[in-house]
RNA sequence: GGAGAGGUGGCUGAGUGGUUGAAAGCGCCAGUCUCGAAAACUGGUAUGUCGCUUGCGGCAUCGGGGGUUCGAAUCCCCCCCUCUCCGCCA
């Protein structure tokens, strides 16, 4: 969420900031419009609230009854206070659903630009690779027989799958590979989180109420099903006051995302690109606002060494203004290169949001003890997407005899070297 | 799901209508003492918001919401959460 003060004093910055991301006609003015009659009210509800506590602290005082003429006036008094609290309620309804939808704003450094042609390439690690007889993950894992696709349809539709045997095998072997990696030589902390979340919760990392069609709910106990752990892992200290020399604190999970993606209806309808469900491991730190750039430096440097390890070519990109995602303030995507469907494939986003998710679930930090409270900087990153990492495997690993070979890295966790062709 | 108990400041924990934004203890910060430290003593120590002469003042907040009252942490209603016992269950 952005600060209602800053859109106040500095609202010409703010409109433009957003403009440079696309936003159309921001309603800036019209909350500064607001916030003026909303700081008119607290003036006056104020006044005659400490007119009401001097009255009755006087009659307190006095151990006396109050008199006829006291009670009237008290009652006058609160009679305006009640109206201008009905007043400032919807005033502040209103200024909430102007500014929630309103996406972070782009850092300085953020390139100008409207859509992904405006990305930039910072850095390559590999060849964009060319197999002779190279297959999609779609054929060659269906003939292998370690991806099930009209099974998933089957079972759910369109956009769901079934891994089967080593297909299975090697996807939690990613996974369990990933989170050792992140505990033991990035020190992060393991965690496992709710995958139902409240309404608060999805508002708070940015998803509500903006993006609600691409989220599955229970409407029963009014439950959402996360999108990403970042949901999850963003919500842990929600409300709290975290304790001095506590941060940065580096959490990952790995979760299983549910997104709905009808705004993608016809796109990447082949495979296991774009799903309804899937795995993925997640990064998460809360940091001190002047490291939050260096934090984000070694999130992404973190992805790209499990992106290396697994001897997957990759790039870099620097998401354009109008690229960024609603929260981000900043992102790096990481994508890797798949012969068989010859495409490189976006496997990491790694975004710092500043405070605008942390404003947004008051999340604050003491950093230390007698000093004033702050708002941490939150970042988050996949590390990395497991289908998409599943897909390059497969498709970088095959050999012309139709096997696939597992990188070494993976082989303690998969306990095999090689996916055989079936007989 | 049934029965009971409870939710107060960073923590523990008093407080059943009027100098209680909140006792006391712990923790933390500063000072005194000390060569230094500990102990002891003294003072300070919530968050948010509005205003102005930026340090002060007003207002709000005792799980959340509503109500009664001149006045609510305290009384009433609804909701949420935690704990104990029973039931059910991977």
């Amino acid at each position: 969420m952005l600060d209602l003060n800053d859109i106040v004093r500095d609202t010409e910055r703010v409109r433009a900031a957003l403009l440079r991301r696309g936003e159309q006609d921001p309603p800036v003015d019209r909350i500064v419009e607001l916030d003026s009659r909303r700081r008119e009210l607290i003036a006056t509800s104020d006044a005659d609230r400490a007119t009401r506590n001097s009255v009755s602290k006087q009659i307190g005082d006095e151990k006396r009854k109050p008199t006829p003429e006291e009670i009237a006036r008290m009652r006058e008094t609160n009679d305006r206070i009640k109206a201008a609290e009905q007043e400032l309620e919807t005033i502040q309804q209103q200024i909430r659903e102007l500014i929630l939808p309103l996406p972070n704003l782009p850092l300085e450094d953020v390139p100008e630009g409207l859509n992904s042609d405006s990305n930039i390439t910072v850095e390559s690690h590999g060849e964009e690779t060319h197999i002779a007889g190279a297959q999609a993950h779609w054929d060659l894992a269906t003939e292998l027989g370690i991806l099930d696709m009209e099974a998933g349809a089957s079972i759910s539709g369109a956009r769901f799958y079934v891994l089967k045997g080593k297909g299975a095998r090697l996807s939690r072997a990613l996974a369990s590979w990933m989170l050792d990696t992140h505990s033991n030589d990035f020190g992060y902390t393991e965690i496992e989180p709710p995958l139902l979340v409240r309404g608060e919760t999805m508002t708070g990392s940015g998803n509500l109420p903006k993006f609600k069609d691409n989220l599955y709910r229970d409407d029963e106990s009014d439950l959402w099903l996360v999108p990403t752990a970042e949901v999850a892992l963003n919500g842990l200290h929600q409300g709290q006051i975290i304790e001095p020399d506590r941060l940065p604190l580096k959490y990952v999970a790995q979760t299983p995302c549910f997104r709905k993606e009808h705004t993608a209806a016809g796109r990447d309808v082949r495979g296991i690109k774009r799903v309804h469900q899937f795995e993925k491991v997640e990064m998460f730190r809360y940091v001190e606002p002047e490291e939050s750039e260096r934090h984000l430096e070694e999130m992404l440097t973190e992805a790209k060494t499990l992106c290396e390890r697994l001897g997957l070519a990759y790039r870099v990109l620097k998401l354009c203004a109008g690229d960024i995602g609603f929260q981000s303030a900043k992102t790096f995507d990481i994508e890797v290169w798949a012969p068989g469907s010859g495409e490189w494939l976006e496997v990491s986003s790694i975004s710092t949001c500043v405070e605008f998710q942390a404003r947004r679930n008051n999340t604050r930090y003491r950093p230390a003890a007698g000093e004033q409270v702050r708002m941490p900087h939150t970042l988050n990153g996949s590390g990395l997407a497991i289908p998409r990492i599943w897909i390059a495997v497969l498709e970088n690993g095959q050999q012309p005899d139709g096997s696939v070979v597992i990188p070494e890295v993976l082989r303690p966790y998969t306990g095999f070297d090689r996916i055989e062709p079936r007989a």
